[in-house]
DNA sequence: TGCCAAAGAATTGTCAGACTTTTAAATGTC
DNA sequence: GACATTTAAAAGTCTGACAATTCTTTGGCA
């Protein structure tokens, strides 16, 4: 483990740096305990609570652990699929939120790696991923359902689709697209007809996912592209011509 | 801003979350100044160091930034690309370096949304994305070039194909998972011949990219995927079958 | 008046030391 | 041998202080 020359950056900082370059480059394997915070302070050369705020900087990241008591300390943690997720989730969500990312933009990536799973979603789908997509197109069609709740269905029908290319790292980086981009869909109120056209669509997707025919799934995905920004649009546009409702 | 009960969990993780979801949700927006660190501690009535802690919490995702000095505090970062990039690709490292994920599940997973991105880079390409080809191509010929050069070099081109599709979200996906590849790439010794043969893919895939031709970009890939997963299974099994070299 | 330098104040960065709480290991007792 | 008690190590928290930094304001000088 390196030390810290006595430049200008908060000393926290690079002594996190130091034991995230630690764990990275593998010098640092999961389970490995790290000194105790006194012991840290020593070699570092710098006081308790500087070595705790590395630490915090690292816990933020679900880079380490830390249990009190005897024989207590900080390890590093590994790494499960759900810090991984949720991280993924709030930077994207945030990426969207404050850039001027276009819906277009998000649409365009969101559905392009989506199709990116349908011919492996087509060959290995399993009669679970089946059998919660058409669960949640029931759910969607069901009268009286708020915007939001149709929005978490349409999430929950989508991440079904995804899992069923039963590769985890497409899992993982794509249930973080789609879930960031629920608070733009939000946005968008569905009236009756829409919801229909949507629900029509994905009874295709489930159709063709259970005959394992991908190019079909992917050109229902293509019209449900389609049919999203168009919708988008109209209600935005209804928004811009109804500048602010105070 | 919530309060925290006396509940067991740490006290700066309590405050980093309440602060995150003020975040997230969007009442606090770009460029809010929070409180100084001596009134956040009065309100949530800790200690200074406590909120200190939280805040480096918050600082290790990017999501505050701290200025020193009178009228300096924590203020909301606009999360930048390049942030968001640095975290994903050690999110995403870590999860391969760290869980079981096989060669080929990193390998498919990231083929399949290179390809996602194929169609786009065809109709959107500039001649500067041409041109990074090119020359990454032309870098990869050359001979002496350490494996690690290739590799790097290779990214490099990866990452032009991709940065062609015009697409920032995608761009900030796809370079995070291929980035997060490439210590599993380094592992693999390419011999002259194997440069050579995906020297060719690359070219094929330049080419392509320079002709509009989006199925031959994806054909390529598919090709130079089967290839490289080959590739890495026999070095693989070259390694089993010699196993400890001391 | 106008400009530049010095003083002041606000705020984060760092330190030292102390106390509390938690937890597991070691010890002792039946 | 099993169970209860003690003990020690470690994180969690607090108090108080000082240093470093940076903006604002004020004062002085031409």
């Amino acid at each position: 483990m390196k030390i810290d020359p006595d430049n200008p950056a908060d000393l926290s900082a690079q002594i996190a740096k130091a034991i995230r370059d630690a764990i990275v480059s593998g010098a640092l394997i999961v389970g490995d305990r790290l000194p105790s915070e006194a012991e840290l302070a020593e070699q570092f050369a710098v006081s308790r609570p500087t070595v705790r705020e590395a630490l915090k900087r690292l816990a933020a990241q679900s880079l380490i652990r830390t249990q009190r008591g005897a024989f207590g300390g900080a390890f590093i943690n590994r790494l499960s699929y759900a810090d991984a997720h949720a991280q993924q989730i709030t930077t994207s969500t945030l990426l969207l939120g404050m850039n001027e990312i276009s819906f277009d933009t998000a649409c365009e990536a969101r559905f392009a790696m989506e199709r990116a799973c349908a011919l492996l979603a087509a060959s290995r789908r399993s009669p679970d991923h089946l059998a919660t997509m058409r669960a949640e197109i029931t759910r969607q069609g069901q009268p009286g359902l708020s915007d939001e709740s149709f929005c978490a269905s349409d999430v929950a029908f989508h991440r079904a689709l995804v899992d069923a290319a039963g590769n985890p790292v497409l899992s993982y980086q794509l249930a973080g697209a789609v879930e960031a981009m629920q608070p733009l869909m939000n946005m968008i109120t569905f009236s009756a007809r829409s919801r229909d056209a949507i629900i029509a669509l994905h009874a295709r997707i489930a159709d063709a996912t259970e005959g394992r025919d991908g190019p079909q799934i992917i050109a229902a995905l293509e019209e449900l592209e389609r049919y999203t920004r168009q919708l988008a649009q109209s209600v935005f546009n209804a928004r811009a011509a109804r500048p602010q409702p105070a």
